[in-house]
DNA sequence: CTAACTGCAAAAGCTTTGCTTTTCA
DNA sequence: TGAAAAGCAAAGCTTTTGCAGTTAG
C-alpha cells in the first residue's frame, strides 16, 4: 500500500460522482502533483481486483470507478454522461432460469438506466427541443422493420 | 443506399453472432475486397441511426451490432466474450418509479447477463479450474468492506 | 534486501475524421 | 450534375505496457 495507492483510494471515496480514471487523476494530482496517469490506471485496476472498489463498465467510451462495492444499479444521462446510483432493489432471481435455456452458467447481470439528468432535462425544456442523436436506445417499435428478413424472425 | 451499404446490411443480417465492426468488415470483404474499414464503421453508424440495425454498447471494449432492432437483452461470456440473445421478457415497468425519486427523465434501460458460455463452461469443467481475473462483476459481498468509510454509508 | 511499485513515454486497440475521388439518383 | 458516399490514411481517445529507477516492509 503505497502513498499513491492510498491517496487514490481516499480520493475516490471522497467523490460522489462515478469518475473515470482521468477524473480521478485530476483530483489526485492536487495532492500528488508528480503522479502519473499510468499509476492511476494501475492502482484503480489493482484496487478493483482487491475488491476495495468497483470498476464499472457502463455504456459510453470511458470506464468508471465506484467506491461502493455493493451490488447496485446506475442511471446515466444520455446527454452529458453523468452517472448516478439508481435507487432500485437488485433483482435476485432474474438470472435463475437462464442457465437451463441457454446453456450458459450465469454469474451476474448488469442493469443500467438511461435518461436525461435533472440539469439536462431543464435545459431541454427551456429550449423546447433536444437533438435526438445522442439517444443510445433502439427505436421503440416492437414490430418487425418493414424490410427485415422474414426468414430470420426474432424470438422477441 | 450504395452497394457497400447494402452488402453491409445483408451481411449483418446473415450473421447469427453479434459482431463487432471489425468482424463485419472481415465478412463483407469477401464480397467487396476493396471496401475500407472506415466505410464499414460509417455505414454501421448510419444504419443504426436509420433504425435498420441496433448498435450495442455492452461491457467489454468493442461495440457490437445487431440486425434485430427489437428490444431484447443479451448474455455475454466473461471468458471468450461471445454474445447471445437472452431469452428473458423485457421488463416494461422497471423504469417507472425512477422519474420521481431521481429527477431523471428515464428513456430506457439496458440489461446484460454475464456468465460462462457452454463452450467455456465445458473447458472449465475439464480443467477443474478457471482463472478468475476475467470476471467483471464485483464481489458478491453485501456487507460493507472492512475498511470502507463509515461516514459514507451506501443506500443499498 | 527484494519484490512491488512509480514515472515516463511509447504503443496498442478501437473508432472517428479530413480529404480527394467516385458513385448514385 | 450535385449531393452523398467511398477509399485511404492520419489522428484521436482511452487504456496498457516496457523499462529503468525508487520505495515499502
Amino acid at each position: 500500500m503505497t502513498r499513491q495507492r492510498r491517496v487514490i483510494l481516499e480520493t475516490l471515496r471522497s467523490m460522489p460522482t462515478h469518475p473515470s480514471a482521468e477524473e480521478v487523476y485530476e483530483v489526485v494530482r492536487r495532492e500528488l502533483p508528480r503522479i502519473s496517469l499510468g499509476t492511476v490506471y494501475r492502482n484503480l485496476e489493482t484496487l478493483s481486483e482487491l475488491g476495495k472498489i468497483q470498476k464499472l463498465e457502463l455504456g459510453g467510451t470511458l470506464k468508471r470507478f465506484d467506491w461502493n462495492t455493493c451490488k447496485h444499479y446506475h442511471i446515466r444521462c444520455i446527454n452529458c454522461d453523468r452517472v448516478d446510483d439508481a435507487p432500485v432493489n437488485v433483482m435476485a432471481d432474474v438470472e435463475i432460469s437462464l442457465d437451463d435455456t441457454t446453456g450458459y452458467r450465469i454469474t451476474g447481470h448488469r442493469l443500467e438506466f438511461l435518461g436525461l439528468c435533472p440539469d439536462c432535462l431543464e435545459k431541454a425544456i427551456g429550449r423546447r427541443t433536444l437533438s435526438s442523436h445522442h439517444v443510445a436506445e433502439p427505436p421503440d417499435s416492437a414490430e418487425r422493420p418493414d424490410d427485415a428478413p422474414v426468414s430470420k424472425a426474432s424470438n422477441f
